[in-house]
Order: structure tokens, then sequence, then C-alpha cells
DNA sequence: GATTTTATGTCAGTCTTGTTGACATTCCAA
DNA sequence: TTGGAATGTCAACAAGACTGACATAAAATC
């Protein structure tokens, strides 16, 4: 706990990047781009009634079709009432089915209809065409970095999550 | 409008860091990573009373003392309704003072008191040391490419708050 | 077979944080 | 000086997160 990058500290190699100023701009970029990175779905989501919780769920339904409610919890790191009512409201519109599980009956596998793949297609299509636009304005190199950058930022309990994401199918 | 990125296609140089299957990667490490971040800050917030939306109103006094009421309301994006049950929180608990403009006595310019701005480093601390870890463990060229598609993913209205940030002294 | 655990769903109530509408104050310009 | 624009405050409401309590069904265990 010696060294609390209070200040640039030389060990030979230059530590410059890891100047408190340096990580200050790290922060507010990942403020500001995070809220980029929303306002296309949020602009969708809108339109239809729903919310960012409804995108996220079918995101995930659509990544893994036939995951169970549990399994969906522990991604989206939610309560299961929270989880609940936004499921709850995409099965009444038609957009996600709810099947009795097979093998376990007290399971439920979701997937997502037609008209809920619909959704889902355009709002990751606005989504991809923002990250498109910045990947390719970039580069490459940059690129691998910023996705470097990120998981090295996640906990290990969310960097397995993000790495692995099969299962789900009874 | 002819690539959608639908799939890789070469022009002489490999554009595989711009399939679909790479944007979805990038879009959820965003999705996982911007959970991270704000894990540390969540839970001193928590301890206090207080949630987000209070700790980006200290982040942006803390960087630009003195900045008004309206100033604040374009950095975060929100209403001035919802800014001000925030500030008013803030002002009552002794953490930020209020002092009505000289020159426009309609202007509010808001400072952080001691009390404010030892939760702001308590919080700042805390964020810091996430991104040092990351940082660190990515290495300087990795941290750049982070930076660069960040910024690259902004809107031009956002970018240019993002790159300046001074004013505020009345 | 009885009991416990697991998976899911529901109801009620609270909190944060976003929204809109209405309003007071202050400044400035016609 | 008067009316509009800018700034900020208060009140009320909505979305979506949370906790806690409880119900049901099925699986697992004793």
């Amino acid at each position: 706990m010696a060294d609390t990058g209070t200040g640039p500290i030389q060990h030979g190699e230059s530590l410059l990047f890891l100047t408190d100023e340096q990580l200050r701009k790290g922060i507010e970029a990942m403020f500001f781009a995070y809220r980029a990175f929303t306002s296309d779905p949020d602009r969708i989501l809108e339109q239809h009634g729903y919310g960012r919780a409804h995108h996220r769920a079918v995101h995930f339904i659509h990544r893994a079709p036939g995951t169970t409610v549990n399994n969906l919890l522990a991604i989206l790191g939610v309560t299961k009432q929270s989880l609940n009512r936004v499921l709850r409201a995409l099965i009444e519109d038609g957009l996600v089915e709810s099947r009795v599980g097979k093998r376990d009956k007290r399971e439920r596998h979701l997937y997502l209809t037609p008209v809920g793949a619909a959704l889902e297609q355009e709002l990751s299509d606005a989504q991809r065409a923002r990250m498109r636009s910045a990947f390719r304005a970039a580069g490459p190199e940059a690129v691998a970095g910023f996705r470097q950058v990120l998981e090295a930022m996640m906990d290990p309990e969310m960097r397995r999550q993000y790495a692995s994401m099969r299962d789900g199918g009874q």
C-alpha cells in the first residue's frame, strides 16, 4: 500500500499514464461514453414504452435462448421482483415466451418471439452502429486496448460471466 | 450505407475487428465494466445515504468550483428540478455551499465544503483505485486505445464537454 | 412418505432519480 | 417601466430499483 498513485513514480519505465489526472480523465471518459452508449437504445425503447431493464432482458435472452429466470437474474444482477416485473410485461406483450422446463418443471425457459427478436434487432443495430463507428475511427489496436482495459476493470466473477455465456438450453 | 457490418468485408486490410461478433463483445464489455466501475462508489454512497446523482454533482463541483446550477445541468444532462433535489440535500447536509452570484444575482455558484470535499475524496479514491489497477494491468498502449474508443463513442457535443471543462468562477 | 430445499411468481411498501407544471426572482432590453 | 428571458425552487408524479413476506410447485433428501 505504499504507492497510492498520488503522483508519478518512476521505476525505470514511464508510469505517467497512472497519474491521478490520467485516471480522472479515464473516469470521466467512462461517464460520458456510457451515456452516449445507452442514448440510442433509450430513444428506441421510449417509443415502445419500455426502459433499459427491458433492453437488458431482451439482449441476454437473445444471446442465450432458453435461459432460465435464475440464470438471467445472475447475469443482470437485479432482484427477482425487479426482473419479474419486466418479464411479465414482455410476456404479456408477446415479445418473450416462457416455457416450462422439460426435465425440471419448476424452471421457466425464456425465448424471444419473432416480435421480440425484431425489437432486439432494432436495438442492437442502433448500438452496433455507434460501436462500429467508434471502432472504425479508433482502429484495431485501440479497440484491443479498449477491450483489455474494460476487462481488467471487471470483478473476477463478472469477468467469468462476460467471457463465457453459453448454458440455458433445456 | 452499403456496409452494414453484418459480415467481415476485406478492403485489402483486415477489418475483422468490425464484425458483429466483435461489436457485440464490445457492447457487453461496456455493460459489465460500467457496472464494476460504479460498484465501489455505490457502496460508499449507500453508507452515507446518497445515490449516484449525488456522486455526479459532487464530482463536477469538485472539478469546477464555483460552477453555476445551469452549468452543472448541461454537464449532467438532467432536468434542473432533478438536480435541484440532489443539491438541496447536499446543501442541507453541509456538503455543498451555494453562493448568490455577485454579477448576476440569479445565479448560484456552487462549492464543496470541507465535509463535501472529504466525501469527494473518499469516492474518487475508490474509483481511481479500480481504474489504476485496470490501467496498470492493461498497460499504457491499451489505456491509450481505451481512451480513443471511448472518445470516439461520444456525441460531438459531449466530446466538447469532456475535453474542456473549466469555467465556473463568478 | 414426510420434510426440506429450490425455482419461480406475487403483493405491498419504500427509495432514488428521472419527468412536467407552476411559480418566484432577477436581469435586460424595448 | 414594463414585459420577456433566464435562473432557480417547490410540488406532484412515474419508472424502476430495493426489501420483506408469502404462495406454489417440483425436486431432493431423510
